[in-house]
DNA sequence: TCTGGGGTCCTAGGACCC
DNA sequence: TCTGGGGTCCTAGGACCC
C-alpha cells in the first residue's frame, strides 16, 4: 500500500516563535514584520544568524551569516537572543495539535515533523488534511508552516521546501520531472557544499542531470553516498516515519570560549563542567557510555578529537572525567590557542544491559550514589544549584545556560 | 570580516589474529 | 627471510543535517 506522508516545517521557526511569545507578553510590534533576526552573542564569539524575518531576507541576510555581516547588509536590523525554552514550548504545542491527526509522528528536529497518515485517512484526501492542519496551526497557534505532501519522506520534505512561507505543495512521483528535476543540485536534501562542486565538475548541475547519471559512476566516486543521492534525485526513499521515541546514539556538549585559552588547567575545569552536563543527561536517559571523545578547536579553526574506551560502561561523572582528562593531556600541545572545547559520550547502552563487572567496586557504588543525589537536587532546585569543584566561576564566566 | 551547538552516519587506515 | 589475504575492532576525521 502506498504511503501517505506529510512534512510540516515551521516558517522561520525561532523568529516566528519569538514573535508570538512577545505579542503574548504585550509587545506592540510583530518582529516578523520588520527586519529582524535571532542571533548569538558577538561578545561570546557566537555571533551568527540563527533565523531571519522575510524583511531581513530582503536585505540579503542569510542563516549562518555573522551578525557583523548582517548589520552591514541592514544597519537597522533588530537582533534578539535565542531562547530554547520558548522554542521547546511552541514545538510541543505543534506536536500536540498534530497528535489529533495521527500518532505516527517523527519529530525530525525542533521545528520539523513527518506524519505518516497512511492508516488515518478515511474518506478525506491527504491534501485536504494538509489544508486543515495548515489553517488550524495558523489560527490556533499564531504561526505559519509549510507542508509537503507526498508518498515518501524525501519527496514530502523536498515539497515543503518549495515556495515559502505559509504554503502547501504536493510532490507526487509523477510530478518529479516537472517540479524537481529543473532545480539546481544544491537544493537536493543531503547534497552539501563539499559534494556540489564535485558534481558541477562532472557537468551535473540540476537534480534531473543527477537522476539521469549512471548510478555506477556515482557509486565509484562517492560510495554509498553516491547511491543515496541518485535515489533521492529519482524520488526514491523507502524509510519509515520513526514515531517511536528512540534513545540518543551519543550525547555531547561543547563551547566556544569568550577568549582563546592556552592554560591546560583551565581546559580541565571546563572539561569537568561540560562533563557534568553530559553525564546528567546521560543518567536522565538511564544510559551508560562506553566511549568518551574530547574535541578541541584552535584559533585557526583546526579541529582535532581523541576518543577512548572506558574500562566498563558507566554514567559516572568522575569516571568519565578521569578518562577525558587523559585524552586531553594526550592531545593538547603546549601554547596552542584553543577556541572551542567539547566532550561527547558514544556507544551508549541501557542500564539494564549492564554486565556486572569485576571492576565494580565499593568506590563506584559511592560515586553512583553521589551522582544520583546531585541529580535529584538539580531536578528539585534547578541545574546550577549544586556544582562540583570550580564550576561556579566557570559557570559565571561562560554563563552556562540552565538545562531543562 | 568572522565563522554555534547538537546530532548521525560513513570511510580510511592501523593493529591484530588466523 | 619474505611472502599472502581475509576478518574484526578501533580511532580520527569528514560530510551532512537542523
Amino acid at each position: 500500500m502506498e504511503k501517505q506522508i506529510l512534512h510540516i516545517d515551521v516558517n522561520n521557526a525561532f523568529l516566528s516563535w519569538t514573535a508570538v511569545e512577545m505579542l503574548k507578553q504585550g509587545s506592540q510590534i510583530d518582529i516578523r514584520q520588520i527586519p529582524a533576526i535571532i542571533g548569538g552573542d558577538e561578545s561570546k564569539r557566537s555571533g551568527i544568524v540563527l533565523a531571519k524575518s522575510m524583511k531581513a531576507k530582503e536585505f540579503g541576510i542569510r542563516t549562518a551569516d555573522t551578525i557583523y555581516q548582517a548589520k552591514i547588509k541592514c544597519p537597522n536590523l533588530k537582533i534578539f537572543a535565542s531562547d530554547f525554552k520558548i522554542y521547546r514550548k511552541y514545538s510541543d504545542k505543534l506536536y500536540q495539535l498534530l497528535l489529533q491527526y495521527t500518532d505516527k509522528i517523527e519529530r525530525f528536529s525542533i521545528d520539523e515533523c513527518f506524519l505518516d497518515m497512511t492508516y488515518y485517512l478515511m474518506k478525506d484526501s491527504l491534501l485536504n488534511k494538509a489544508k486543515e492542519i495548515h489553517k488550524r496551526v495558523k489560527e490556533e497557534l499564531g504561526f505559519t508552516v509549510n507542508i509537503g505532501v507526498s508518498n515518501n519522506k524525501l519527496l514530502a520534505k523536498m515539497a515543503s521546501d518549495f515556495e515559502k512561507p505559509d504554503k502547501i505543495h504536493t510532490l507526487y512521483p509523477q510530478e518529479i520531472p516537472e517540479k524537481m528535476w529543473n532545480l539546481p543540485i544544491s537544493e537536493l536534501f543531503m547534497l552539501g557544499k563539499k559534494t556540489v562542486p564535485k558534481l558541477y565538475n562532472m557537468q551535473i548541475k540540476t537534480i534531473g542531470d543527477l537522476a539521469k547519471t549512471d548510478q555506477k559512476i556515482l557509486e565509484k566516486k562517492f560510495g554509498k553516498h553516491g547511491i543515496m543521492i541518485w535515489e533521492y534525485a529519482n524520488g526514491i526513499d523507502d524509510t519509515e516515519v520513526k514515531y517511536e521515541k528512540e534513545n540518543p546514539k551519543g550525547i555531547g556538549n561543547s563551547i566556544t570560549l569568550p577568549e582563546n585559552i592556552t592554560d591546560i588547567k583551565k581546559l580541565e575545569e571546563l572539561l569537568l563542567a561540560l562533563i557534568e552536563q553530559v553525564t546528567y543527561r546521560l543518567r536522565s536517559y538511564h544510559l551508560l557510555a562506553n566511549t568518551v571523545n574530547v574535541q578541541l578547536r584552535t584559533k585557526d579553526f583546526e579541529d582535532t578529537s581523541h576518543q577512548g574506551k572506558l574500562d566498563y560502561p558507566t554514567a559516572s561523572t568522575k569516571e568519565i572525567y578521569q578518562k577525558a582528562k587523559k585524552l586531553l593531556e594526550q592531545m593538547y600541545k603546549k601554547q596552542i590557542e584553543i577556541r572551542l572545547i567539547g566532550v561527547r559520550v558514544d556507544h551508549l547502552q541501557s542500564k539494564e544491559e549492564q554486565q556486572l563487572s569485576f571492576f565494580e567496586s565499593k568506590e563506584n557504588e559511592k560515586q553512583e550514589k553521589l551522582d544520583k543525589t546531585i541529580d535529584e537536587l538539580k531536578q528539585k532546585y534547578g541545574y546550577n544549584v549544586i556544582t562540583r569543584a570550580g564550576k561556579m566561576k566557570i559557570g559565571k564566566m561562560l554563563k552556562l545556560k540552565d538545562i531543562e
